[in-house]
DNA sequence: AAATTTATGTTATATTATAATGTTACAATT
DNA sequence: AATTGTAACATTATAATATAACATAAATTT
């Protein structure tokens, strides 16, 4: 896990560490499986590991293009279906944009408290929203597939600050 | 509440009866508030209600010019915020389009059963959702405010008929 | 090496949404 | 009924997000 105990990162963290072991994940994941994670897409996986919050796709562009790049949006996208399908990033719907998976590799339903003042994703895998979900689609008569569970409010950073 | 006991309509259901019960209690709900239901906007709810699939913005704004409107965008999406700010209905953020909601005038966080197969949506409002999800978020230290919960998968209807 | 598959490059365009500005309709008051 | 203020609507252009279609290149397999 790429943040083992706080869901939040604190601000003081060391945040090339986060991008170093989401990178070293991701290989780890894809040697395992025959992917290939070329240069293009670590480098679109860095840059969405930049921060913790969403980064939308013509933003990862801009950044790859900041050196002098030509490359076109097809290209972004590519890279970013890619590493959705091997799930070393979520699409955040309401946002329109893309942030890094905290724990890629373990299959899981997740839920994202979005902070709608400093932007950070935290994703969670709680249990208990899961069951609670499955009961309400069991009387529904639903089979539940791809829930998108993206909590927009603020985070304990951002609500102290006033 | 439009579907007061079903929440997936029944295939045969009355949906004529949805329509209207939709659109008189948009009007009351807009004259209890002094709120403008115009003949523009009560004509893109009806056309959001006239199925309980979700339809994006374009193709309201393509019905609205089928006797030969001219209508443009910004005219479409000024209504569709209009009844969103009223909650007469949602967006459902997984598919960039609107669907009408089942019980406007009550504050609400809903959740969304969205049938990959036939596109109906099923509005509800689980407390045990609701519960869960608080109770995740105070762990976190995080405020809730607008939960975006689309949970897909297929309704009763379109798993059953395999 | 040839064949095959996978990845990337390139151009154009589709789809969704909003900015900016101007005009019209309505509502309240005189 | 004219005046004024506000809310609604029209119009044009454009921004922002995403994909189709086809060409080229690189890696992998045979």
């Amino acid at each position: 896990m790429v943040n083992p105990t706080n869901l939040f990162p604190s601000p003081d963290h060391d945040h090339l560490a986060c991008i170093e072991d989401a990178v070293q994940e991701a290989e780890t994941l894809c040697t395992e499986r025959g992917a290939r994670l070329t240069p293009l897409r670590r480098r679109v996986l860095e840059i969405i590991w930049e921060s913790h919050a969403p980064l939308g796709a013509y933003d990862v562009l801009e950044r790859m293009n900041a050196g002098g790049g030509r490359n076109a949006p097809p290209t972004v996208y590519r890279a970013l279906d890619f590493l959705l399908k091997h799930g070393l990033i979520h699409r955040i719907e309401s946002q329109k944009a893309f942030v890094g998976c905290a724990s890629p590799g373990n299959a899981h339903k997740a839920q994202f408290f979005i902070c709608r003042d400093c932007g950070t994703v935290a994703e969670t895998h709680s249990e208990e929203i899961g069951e609670a979900i499955e009961a309400s689609a069991t009387r529904a008569g639903f089979l539940v597939e791809t829930p998108v569970m993206e909590i927009n409010g603020r985070c304990q950073e951002c609500h102290d600050d006033e």
